[in-house]
DNA sequence: TATAACTTTCAGAAATTATTGAAAATTGTA
DNA sequence: TACAATTTTCAATAATTTCTGAAAGTTATA
């Protein structure tokens, strides 16, 4: 396999790996694009190299930098503007894990805190009812909590403490 | 709001989490019902109760089976199929790793594995782009590694370790 | 300020995904 | 086996999402 053809290979995987997380496949291939890429390339680069119109360049990679996965670059001397991803792939994890939550998880406890049941209906389906959100709101508020915590450990304590963790 | 209020909410709420974790919406809110409900449910009072068609309550309910999310119960004496969910917490969030984990994880992996490429062209950025790939590599299967040995951890020990990993 | 280089926007087109509903298949019972 | 109850399938349609490309907007420089 050519090195040209393990970076085709490598941004399709890739794309198809984006709705997994969420973005659209063509998002995702402009970021693989980027991951794989030693230096930054700009719009014209990138519509080139995936053959997508310069709308959708422009607006993948405004959604990247959004996810905070991708920088603009300015060159001296140049007008066009260049983009850059992120390449240590723990940062990338712990930024994809932080807009997720911001993005996903805080608007779903926002959703569910806006649930109140009022206590006067006493059938045993009321009950059970009210019983199961409640049990809902506390268990997503946990995964919550957990995942904030680990966001927020640094690196340097987070991976260390992962593999310890499972190794016994 | 009136608990009936407070079950629609849920389930919309449930339903636009469904995008999250890759499945429908349609599909999210079956799940909802029956999480939320007591009893069995048959297609019908899905039907129903959602107001879908009835193809799509019964291909929302197989792939909740698939999902080993919801169980099929026939009642005694009648032909009927009735449907129920897992209801705990805990145990959902397993099983949705588990599936998550077979579904997109390990297809990734085998198709980065299929990634072999020539160490032929040593040019400074064939160099750059074999070691990207390989690190991307590396990455996934720790990760996946990872999540395995947390699927594979009872629940018994899953929750308190985790919490207590946090305590620090 | 005029120009050219570049970026952004957005209405319509294309592609994809979800849903319906009626026909076909299946299944338990008599 | 015949029947009726029930489930499954699937072609057609609807809804949603993504993409294009040209026009409008912006900005650095002369």
């Amino acid at each position: 396999m050519t090195n040209s053809e393990a970076k085709e290979k490598l941004i399709s995987i890739w794309g198809s790996l984006g709705s997994t997380w969420g973005i659209s496949s063509t998002m995702a291939r402009v970021h693989a694009l980027l991951l794989v890429s030693d230096d930054p390339k700009s719009t014209e680069e990138i519509m080139e190299e995936l053959s997508i119109s310069r709308g959708n360049a422009n607006m993948s990679v405004r959604s990247l930098i959004e996810w905070n996965l991708v920088k603009k670059l300015v060159k001296k001397g140049e007008r066009k503007e260049y983009f850059v991803a992120e390449k240590d792939f723990h940062k990338i994890a712990v930024t994809i894990a932080k807009e997720r939550r911001r993005r996903e998880i805080s608007p779903l406890i926002e959703a569910l805190n806006e649930i109140k049941i009022d206590e006067h209906d006493c059938s045993p389906e009321a009950i059970s009812l009210r019983k199961r959100i409640a049990e809902m709101q506390v268990f997503i508020k946990e995964g919550d909590n957990l995942l904030e915590k680990l966001i927020k450990l640094d690196e340097s304590k987070l991976f260390p403490l992962l593999f310890k963790m499972l190794k016994r």
